[in-house]
DNA sequence: ACTTTTTTTAACCAAATGGTTAAAAAAAAG
DNA sequence: CTTTTTTTTAACCATTTGGTTAAAAAAAGT
């Protein structure tokens, strides 16, 4: 098994693949052999590459979340003013949420049931940095008079609630409120409406 | 197989347990046996009451959805003024999934894998008919000028969106930003905050 | 006490599933 | 052309899983 351009192009199908399936129906939901069909290669060749079911879906899983957590870490690290960093995150979930309008439900469930999955991966990237960087930023603006009054964790938390659901919730949403109407292109124009009504809420 | 006391009670323990484990791990990675055991009764008794998995799985599910639809159309159908319609369903949310913490994950993740499901219940319980009403009190609101420029259903999704997800989320929320602190404390106070949030961002 | 219902036990089944193996065929690299 | 690597084929295996069955035991109802 050497890195042959073949071999790396069928690697990828196969990762490819599966973050569908998996996302689909989950880590207990998949198999195997539905992964090999739809990548269009067999299942022997599957364990060939990636030796076990779960080798392929760790593997997965963390490309998943660190596809999500490492431009927030970015974004939340940098040195932008409050606002304008909003706006930012708010337009940075969108952007990688409308490639893969997967992730929410994939991560939310994986992580529910093995919750351990989440410690593991959520220490890199350096989000915890960034957090504490904004969480500090947030905490000035309200003693600078700047923003109302807020527990910056709540507002992290509304920011991270309003860009996120609405991808989770999908069927839901469109079914009870987007009814006959695309709701892809609500997702697609969400991103500076959210901003509008974070700052709305928090400026004075 | 008549419903005398026991047997009813047995049946209760049985839904009860198996929306446990439903809820922990999904239609797929649960097991009978699992649920079997965690009832402290056998297999066959199982399929005594409740023939097939799937059976067993409609009824958990619907159960659960209706425990959060049903109160909901309630509160949306209601005559109350907005701001005051608008802390109701906050409330009412945080107290659902107060004691059903499972809830959301539940629904988003097997509504994802079988996105049918929701159809076949999403109209019952008088949730649209609740929904148009609210639509239209919001229209009204932002026609009078009591409440900025917005469109209805973002608003409602925005509600939504900010009370479903910390629950959704509590995993990844807890450790991010909550860590060694009670996140239930937090979620318990949060629906005063959130109706706060939402209001502020809106009123003129 | 007698009857009916509920529950247990334990063996059993068929299908599905993750995974393996070995040999052949196809493709790539040298 | 030869060698190495990649891919396919197909049979195979052990385990898990949903589900069944039949008979006995326990409990409840009368």
């Amino acid at each position: 098994m050497k890195e042959n351009k073949k071999s790396v192009e069928t690697q990828e199908l196969i990762l490819k693949t599966a973050k569908d399936i998996f996302a689909q129906k989950g880590y207990a939901g998949a198999r195997m052999q539905e992964i090999a069909d739809a990548a269009g290669i067999n299942k022997a060749l599957l364990h060939y590459y990636y030796r076990s079911k779960e080798k392929l879906f760790d593997q997965v899983f963390e490309e998943a979340f660190k596809k999500l957590a490492g431009p927030l870490a970015t974004f939340l690290a940098d040195d932008s003013e409050l606002f304008q960093k909003i706006r930012n995150i708010c337009k940075h979930y969108n952007n990688v949420l409308m490639e893969y309008p997967f992730l929410p439900n994939f991560i939310l469930n994986e992580v529910n049931t093995d919750p351990t999955r989440i410690l593991k991966l959520i220490n890199v990237e350096g989000v915890m940095l960034g957090k504490e960087k904004t969480l500090a930023q947030i905490s000035k603006a309200v003693e600078d008079g700047v923003i109302r009054e807020i527990d910056p964790r709540e507002l992290i938390l509304n920011i991270i609630s309003l860009s996120i659901f609405p991808f989770a919730g999908k069927p839901i949403a469109s079914e009870l409120l987007y009814k006959n109407v695309d709701y892809n292109k609500i997702l697609n124009t969400r991103a500076d409406k959210v901003s509008d009504f974070i700052i709305q809420s928090i400026k004075k």
